[in-house]
RNA sequence: GGCCUGGUGGCAGAGUGGUUAUGCAGCGGCCUGCAAAGCCGUGUACCUCGGUUCGACUCCGGGCCAGGCCUCCA
């Protein structure tokens, strides 16, 4: 089976064929760190977190690269606001990220490197691109990429120079040559924090960090490059002119974007304020809640965010652990058929909501067995959970996901849910129904709900 | 204005030229002291108008609607 990946550039499903065989490098553009990431920023990160797992899994040995932008516009006016040095907010802000990725079950990419740290490798590909007459130094004392000298500007967004040219506005004082020229290098300010260069004290522009932080990492040429459908144009297609355009190597073979989140049909945004932030979210949903969420629709498509879908998330997450539960240890197996349509519906361009879908198949069957034969469910169940830690699912005890709160929640102690237990189970013992219901009731009130079974009485928080 | 997506059942959300998505909710049954969970069964669907086709929700064209990019944005 071959996977297959929408690629951007083409707009349209390819066959995945990785430069080098077996290997493949992803890049995906991350946060610029001036505040707390919301659940935008945590789509991006989950949706190629499972593109890194489910890589992984098919035996690629993956080297994937996530940048940090911690020096821009934004976070210089951020830090003077607060009257801190930038690095201090940025570092604030990146300690919270990781929490909030972390929490959310993100594996680390391999790199995470920050544009502060790599000056030597933007300004050495700024200057190749002055050389070979790509990019000039302006009368202000900025580095411009002179776009008319490349002339496959807009191949990827699909948008032409000309066109772009009409709706194109010039700030005063840029001193462009051409209003669709952007910076590579912005000359210091008096009290910015600057680094120096052959153009002078300064600092990069957004563009061209990433395009140096990948390909020094990753090469001239490699194989993934993702991001958030918004940074199409112009950030990616500024990238792709200044990496082609500086290395004479094609850049990026799959370039993949994921939808926006929406909120009432309008995307998430910073500027429209429309935001939660991660940590909001988390404070009155469990993490895997949100990750499930994100994964119901697939990478490509808007997802609306909405509580109401953060319930449901929980209640199907209860179904596949449910299906966990009360099964002994056992090696994965007895699940080929399920196996091999998790990994259609994931090699059809990570097509997560199918491969959920096969999931709930799989727990059909496994429920189906269980009576019949505890070791044969024992050995699918194993096998649901190996394929759910593909998606980053899956992975907590199933007495604990079931008996667990929703974060911030108050109410009984599992103590005390386990006394009433006992009472009802006398009250049961002497057939007094009434009493039994009764307790019953009392905790379904708090939100426990009581399983009778011939093994004994189990219960859950729902 | 230019360019790009998408319009599926009560909700969410995949998919396919003629066959059950899946989850939640509903309904009937089994199980249960009664429930819950689980299992079995079941109903409601493909924006609109044309076209191609033996046959289209699925392909093509027009329309309407929604979202996005064209400026920082994941």
């Amino acid at each position: 089976m071959t996977l297959r990946i929408y690629n951007d550039l083409h707009h349209k499903k390819e066959n995945f064929e990785p430069l080098e065989p077996g290997k493949v490098r992803m890049y995906v553009c991350g946060m610029t760190v001036y505040d707390y990431c919301h659940l935008g920023h945590a789509r991006v990160v989950v949706v190629f977190d499972v593109v890194y797992r489910y890589l992984k899994a098919r035996g690629y040995e993956v080297t994937y690269v996530r940048n940090i932008t911690d020096i821009d516009d934004k976070i210089i006016q951020r830090a003077n606001e607060q009257g801190i040095p930038f690095h201090q907010l940025t570092k604030k802000f990146i300690d919270a990220m990781h929490e909030d990725f972390d929490a959310l079950g993100v594996l680390r990419p391999t790199m995470e490197p920050r544009a502060t740290e790599h000056l030597e490798e933007i300004i050495r590909m700024i200057q190749a691109l002055i050389d070979k007459g790509h990019a000039y130094q302006a009368e202000n004392g900025d580095v411009y990429y002179d776009v008319r000298s490349f002339p496959e500007y807009g191949k990827l967004s699909g948008k032409s120079i000309d066109d772009l040219e009409a709706g194109a506005r010039v700030e005063p004082g840029e001193g462009k040559r051409d209003p669709l020229d952007f910076a590579l290098w912005k000359a210091a300010k008096p009290g910015e924090p600057a680094w120096d260069s052959p153009w002078g004290k300064g600092r990069p522009g957004w563009h061209i960090e990433c395009s140096a932080m990948s390909t020094s990492a990753l090469g001239d040429t490699f194989d993934i490059h993702g991001g958030g459908a918004d940074l199409t144009f112009p950030h990616h297609e500024n990238e792709i002119a200044q990496s082609e355009g500086a290395t004479g190597h094609p850049f990026v073979r799959y370039w993949m974007h994921n939808g926006f989140v929406r909120v009432k049909e309008e995307k998430m945004s910073k500027s429209l304020g429309n935001f939660f932030t991660i940590r909001d979210i988390l404070a009155r949903f469990r993490p895997e809640e949100v990750r499930y969420f994100i994964l119901t629709s697939h990478y490509r498509s808007p997802l609306n965010y909405d509580e109401e879908h953060l319930v449901n998330a929980r209640k199907a997450l209860d179904r596949l652990y449910t299906a966990l539960r009360g099964l002994p240890q056992a090696e994965p197996g007895e699940a080929d058929k399920y196996v091999e349509a998790f990994n259609a519906a994931m090699d059809d361009d990570f097509n997560t909501p199918e491969a959920l879908a096969v999931l709930f198949e799989l727990v059909r069957e496994i429920n189906r067995v269980r009576p019949e034969n505890e070791e044969k469910a024992a050995r699918m169940a194993a096998e649901l959970k190996r394929l759910g830690d593909i998606l980053g699912i899956l992975q907590e005890e199933p007495e604990a996901w079931l008996k667990g709160a929703p974060s911030g929640s108050e109410g009984l102690t599992d103590e005390q849910i386990e006394a009433l237990i006992q009472q009802r189970l006398e009250a049961r013992k002497a057939k007094n129904w009434s009493e039994a219901d009764r307790i019953r009731d009392e905790l379904k009130a708090q939100g426990i709900v009581l399983e009778d079974s011939p093994q004994g009485t189990t219960w859950r928080r729902e």
